[in-house]
RNA sequence: GGCCAGGUAGCUCAGUUGGUACGAGCGACCGACUGAAAAUCGGUAGGUCGGCGGUUCGACCCCGCCCCUGGCCA
């Protein structure tokens, strides 16, 4: 089956925004002859560097990172399709003999990478249908259907939330069967894989949050996103989305001054990193790092060791 | 110095013609989460209603004085 005597691991680095997972990540890299692959959803977009903190490549340090730029502004990102691109990628980095080290903070694209995550398809027609059913009849009848179609999503997805109402709708109308509203419990795909979580305590990553945004705005990110406003930032779905491009939108309308912008922004970066560190945070299998711990570069890597020792063991 | 408006949850503000604050949005905290996930949605905790006195059975709402903020006039 395999047939490398040490089989390359899969490392990814989790955390919240802003706690210094690009800086661990170029380290542990540069340490392991490894190359890099975004999963980060909004650092698909072409054009979008200040926004989304992406990386200059004049500070990569040689190092190979995949899945950036990939989109553009008015194209949609979606889990599925990143899933078959970041797999594709991986097996390619481990063709060549080395580790891919998966960086960003979006979990569920994080997860359907690594785990055992498979999505039901899509059709445009469908989801179009519902999606005009909703402005039409509203949300309750749709809700309505739901229960009676599948008392248990309904009950599990709410009656208000309208986007999960239009997918559950979409994958029963698509497959006939009733939709799992729950997370399956994760398991990774392929078992040599692992997670470094960078912990950071609150007030720091505030304080470092509040820095950023501040920079965010000093490094021209109004500018860029007018450059993106260009490019139709308004007609896509996703891009526009993006924390820093709704404020600064808002900020280029009229609707509100340059330093409420900031304020809104780093307020939502905030609740964003709250967010994603509830992901990490409930996953056992993350293996946390202290993001001042001066020994945090060597005690990733024991990691990343141990699980090889721990494959080798297994063949031998 | 005078006049006007205002001081109610961390913030921005509703509100009771005197009877225990129905508060709301945002924020904070907790949680859900399978093709928009930097999305979407749910729950919880916060108030001696600027201060002191008075009227009243009872005041956050009435009266007096004081403090603070904004505006106008001198």
């Amino acid at each position: 089956m395999s047939t490398a005597a040490h089989p390359r691991p899969i490392v990814a680095i989790v955390g919240a925004t802003a706690s210094g997972k690009t800086g661990l990540s170029l380290d542990l890299a540069t340490e392991l002859g490894a190359e890099i692959v975004n999963t980060d959803a909004m650092q698909l977009y072409r054009g979008m560097d200040v926004a989304t903190a992406k990386l200059p490549p004049a500070q990569r340090r040689g190092i190979a990172h995949h899945l950036l730029d990939r989109l553009d502004v008015t194209e949609t990102a979606t889990v599925a399709d990143f899933q078959g691109w970041a797999r594709a990628e991986i097996a390619d980095i481990r063709s060549r003999g080395k580790v891919p080290v998966l960086v960003g903070g979006s979990a569920l694209y994080t997860r359907a990478i690594l785990d055992r995550f498979d999505f039901p398809g899509t059709d445009e027609s469908v989801r179009r249908e519902l999606e005009a059913e909703l402005a039409g009849a509203g949300i309750e009848a749709l809700h309505q259907r739901l229960v009676d179609l599948d008392a248990e999503a309904a009950a599990k997805i709410g009656p208000d939330n309208a986007r999960r109402i239009v997918r559950a709708l979409e994958v029963i109308a698509l497959t006939g069967r009733p939709y799992s509203a729950s997370l399956p419990r994760p398991t990774y795909a392929d078992p040599h894989s692992v997670q470094i979580g960078v912990d950071i305590d609150r007030p720091t990553l505030d304080a470092r949050i509040a820095t950023r945004v501040r920079q965010m705005y000093d490094d021209g990110l109004i500018e860029e996103v007018e450059r993106l406003l260009d490019l139709g930032l308004e007609q896509g779905q996703t891009a526009r989305r993006a924390i820093g491009c709704r404020e600064a939108v808002a900020f280029l309308r009229g609707e509100i001054g340059r330093d409420e912008a900031v304020v809104r922004t780093q307020a939502a970066t905030r609740r964003f990193a709250r967010r994603q560190d509830g992901w990490f945070r409930k996953d056992p299998r993350v293996v946390w790092v202290r993001f001042d711990d001066e020994d945090r570069v060597r005690r990733a890597l024991e990691v990343v060791r141990a699980l090889d020792r721990s494959a080798t063991a297994e063949q031998g």
